[in-house]
Order: C-alpha cells, then sequence, then structure tokens
DNA sequence: TATTGGTATGAAAAATGTTTCATATCATAT
DNA sequence: ATATGATATGAAACATTTTTCATACCAATA
C-alpha cells in the first residue's frame, strides 16, 4: 500500500501548518462564512486571508460555495473533523505535560 | 470539543510539510534506522537529516532507541499510518485527477 | 588517553513561505 | 455603461525554514 508521502503529502500538511490558516480553520468550524467576514472576526486584512484560503481550498480543507453576490467557504469537516481528532489522540499519548515545539531540553 | 488547533497543530503538520522528512518517513516505514543509514539511503548529508529527524522526535512521529553505540529511529506508525490512510482517502474524495499543488486554472 | 564510528549542534547561507499594498476582477444593481 | 460590494491577484517586503559547513559530542574500544 503506497500513499506517495512524499508527492502529495508535504503540501497537504503544509497547507495546516500555518497558525492564520488554523484560525481560519477554526472559525468555519463554527460555520460557513465568506472572506469579508472572516478578516473581520480575525482581525486581518482581506487581501491575507484570501490569499491564506487559497491555500485550504487548493487542498479542499476548505470549499467554496457562491451565494447570491458573495462567495463563501465551509470546512471540509469529513476529512478534518477526523485529522484533529487523530492528532488530538496522538498527542494526548504521546505528547504528556507539554510537548514543547521548541528546544526541548534534549534530543 | 476543543482540539486547540491554533496550538500544537501548526508544529504538528509542520513537522510533515517537508519532502525531506516525508521522505525520511518512507523510508523508516521499511523498519528502523540509524542516521547515516538513512542519510546514505537517501543520498543527503548526515547533519542534514540529523537535523530534519530532531523535528519528527519532537512531535514524536519519529521514536529514537539507543541499540548499542548507535541511535535507531523508528515510526510511530500508532499514529502515522492512520495519518497517511485519512489524507489517502481525503485525497481519493477530493482531489480527482491530479489536484495540483500550484496554478489551478482557478479558484 | 587516543582513536574510531556514530551523532548532534550552532550559525550563516540559501531557499521558501507569508504579509502587505495597490490594483484588477466579478456579479449585481442602477 | 457606471457604480457598488465583495473578492482575487501579482509583486515586493518581510519572516521563517531548510540546508550547509565546520565542529563538538558521546560511547566503546584499543
Amino acid at each position: 500500500m503506497k500513499y506517495g508521502l512524499s508527492e502529495a503529502c508535504p503540501f497537504f500538511f503544509a497547507a495546516l501548518s500555518n497558525p492564520t490558516r488554523l484560525a481560519v480553520v477554526e472559525l468555519l468550524r463554527e460555520g460557513p462564512r465568506n472572506v469579508t467576514q472572516i478578516s473581520k472576526a480575525l482581525g486581518q486584512s482581506q487581501s491575507m486571508i484570501s490569499h491564506n484560503l487559497q491555500a485550504l481550498v487548493r487542498c479542499r480543507f476548505v470549499l467554496p460555495e457562491r451565494r447570491w453576490k458573495e462567495r463563501v467557504y465551509f470546512l471540509n469537516r469529513e476529512t478534518l473533523e477526523p485529522l484533529f481528532k487523530l492528532v488530538d489522540c496522538h498527542v494526548q499519548t504521546y505528547c504528556p505535560k507539554k510537548c514543547s515545539p521548541r528546544k526541548p531540553s534534549r534530543g
């Protein structure tokens, strides 16, 4: 069974490796939003959110839908909920207290 | 149910968002290896592999084990196999032919 | 202790990714 | 056709990550 890790994967994980995009994901969990709403909610520029949304849409982690004259984005829960659950499980099992992102005392 | 996305997650996904590290993961799937073996197999410097392994170990996606005078690294299959299976499913469902990483014809 | 095989580390260089800014686009309504 | 509200885009500025290079470390042995 081959997943072609080195090909598609880095690209997919990269989409989720950025705080801004994760914040967008977190917000979209509450329901669909358009770019303007997201940027206001997160206090970031419309342009920045738009750029970052592209990365999420390209991977289909977020799906766009035209609604009247606006464009709303909604989360691909089918993929993301199990994904985050998995990470959550992993953290609880393998990263006890605080799995420090930087500067662990030693390897 | 809160997973604390914006906190730990970017860090975890970042570990898997790099081709070199994914290649390491792919190799370790075949079995445990030490740094020297990995670097030779991938044709990369020992230092580079070592640096990249740190990122994987910090997240506990790869676990180190002392074996005599060498140090072998083995994959945390419990987390990674389901993770990649999930991505594989996602790609098959949402990214038909070739979910181009760059330059999709349009959003 | 000196040597050897194996490994980690810090810092600079190189490569990538992110944000900003100004502007273009697009759909709808007037 | 023009105006409006909403959104996308390219390119430069800025920031972060990755790789390289030189060197230090560590455990075991002679």
